[in-house]
DNA sequence: TAGTGGTCTAGACCACGCC
DNA sequence: GCGTGGTCTAGACCACTAC
């Protein structure tokens, strides 16, 4: 091979490599050369070429195998807008950065309707917490109503929640039981208020609300807690905003 | 200070380290001791030495600044959830994967409100690229319909979008005016349909839909593109999936 | 000017997969 | 046992900033 330019840097090595992937030459799924074989090719030290090795991996262009080998994973840097909420607060935010006010609690078994709208097995014994969402200082009318639903055995949670009227059923959850929660599924439709709802809401009947159903699961994928709330649109809008960024390498 | 075990490598020495901020022994804002320092201090080279910094740095616990120091950003690791939309072809499907079928294409002025809607000055020059979702096969009722702002340098979108009814028009911008998208602001909301829009949608007036607009923006944060979607909320949900993992350094 | 983090060289030993 | 990537040592020079 043919050295058309000096490579004098990690940086330099890492366009280099970039370039040969991007351009085909080095195909996906091939080795590159080896680390020692990088250095006597272009006459770096070992430091300076797995730096540039480094910058693909970041980039998720290759991946290293041990006693195997630099492998090529991806023509190009993966590229992605990435949402992140960062804190659990944010994630409060997020949904509703307000006070609950809780107003029922009841255990539920759960019939084909509601097994269907939450994703469980028919039948499922769960304990629903019903409550309105009001703004801090908790004046004017609810920005909305949350029905959180809860396998049995985190009864406990109804005390603390009660207790911490600002804090997420979920972040308790965790807490209490010290169960961690790693993934959370969101679903976001728009209805229109039911002349019940309207009431609790003081709002119009038939008036258009967003319906957010949130899925906490655990690493297991099992759902420990399901929230099911309702924003009247003129009181609640959700907002978020996604980064373009390189993603990380699988 | 002691030393209470003996350190012998990166990673050791990064667990000590992100112990004492943790503890609050090393305080954040603080700068931590010098590479030097703490080569010396445990008795390890440079490059392990770094090596344990980059970890730290990883996770946000420390930033490092040229002939400053390291500084303590945060006592423990940032977790959070992230949703990411990692191609363009997902975030279509994020957005609605289906088939544009462009109705209007007509300049428009922003007056007070669009802009307000908008998050333009009012006065502004734009162009209006009306169009219904369908699905992929073009059968059935709309799944939704968009109407696309873009500046008026951008008009030539307007044949690409009827020729590429599959893309996105914000991919169409990128390639066609080589202007990279770095960020997505969204804001998602409830309405009922208005009659010309049922009418359209063939659906029923005052029946829920969900209202979509986003704003796709360069990097200086100039819109590039906005656009606003409806989708009646029978046919329609938008779902994502959000992951806690450990947040990139700053 | 002294001292910082960023970069680089030129060696070395290791665990381990493959042959 | 050979060769891989992973880790580490012990030096060095640099650009820059705080002093």
């Amino acid at each position: 091979m043919k050295l058309r330019m000096s490579i004098t840097s990690s940086h330099d090595l890492a366009r280099h490599l970039t370039e040969a992937i991007a351009s085909g030459q080095q195909e996906v799924g091939s080795l590159l050369p080896t680390e020692f074989e990088l250095c006597a090719r272009h006459g770096l030290s070992r430091y300076a070429v797995r730096k540039a090795l480094d910058e693909l991996q970041e980039q998720g262009l290759v991946s290293r195998r041990k006693n195997v080998g630099t492998r090529v994973e991806a023509r190009a840097p993966r590229q992605g807008f990435t949402q992140s909420i960062v804190t659990a607060e944010e994630l409060a935010q997020f949904g509703s950065r307000h006070v609950r006010q809780v107003r029922e609690v009841v255990p539920v078994v759960a019939d084909l309707a509601l097994a269907g709208e939450l994703g469980v097995p028919g039948g499922t014994r769960l304990l629903r917490l019903s409550s309105l969402r009001m703004e801090a200082g908790g004046q004017g009318r609810p920005m909305g109503w949350t029905d959180v639903y809860v396998d049995e055995r985190f009864a406990g949670i109804e005390a603390l929640a009660r207790q911490s009227p600002d804090r997420l059923v979920s972040a308790l959850i965790e807490e209490r039981y010290g169960t961690a929660i790693a993934r959370i599924r969101q679903e976001i439709g728009a209805i229109t208020l039911s002349p019940a709802l309207a009431a609790e809401l003081q709002a119009e009947p038939g008036a258009a609300a967003l319906k957010i159903t949130r899925s906490y699961l655990d690493a297991e994928g099992e759902a420990i807690e399901i929230s099911v709330s309702i924003h009247p649109a003129d009181r609640f809008t959700l907002t978020m905003e996604m980064n373009r960024s390189r993603e990380r390498g699988a």
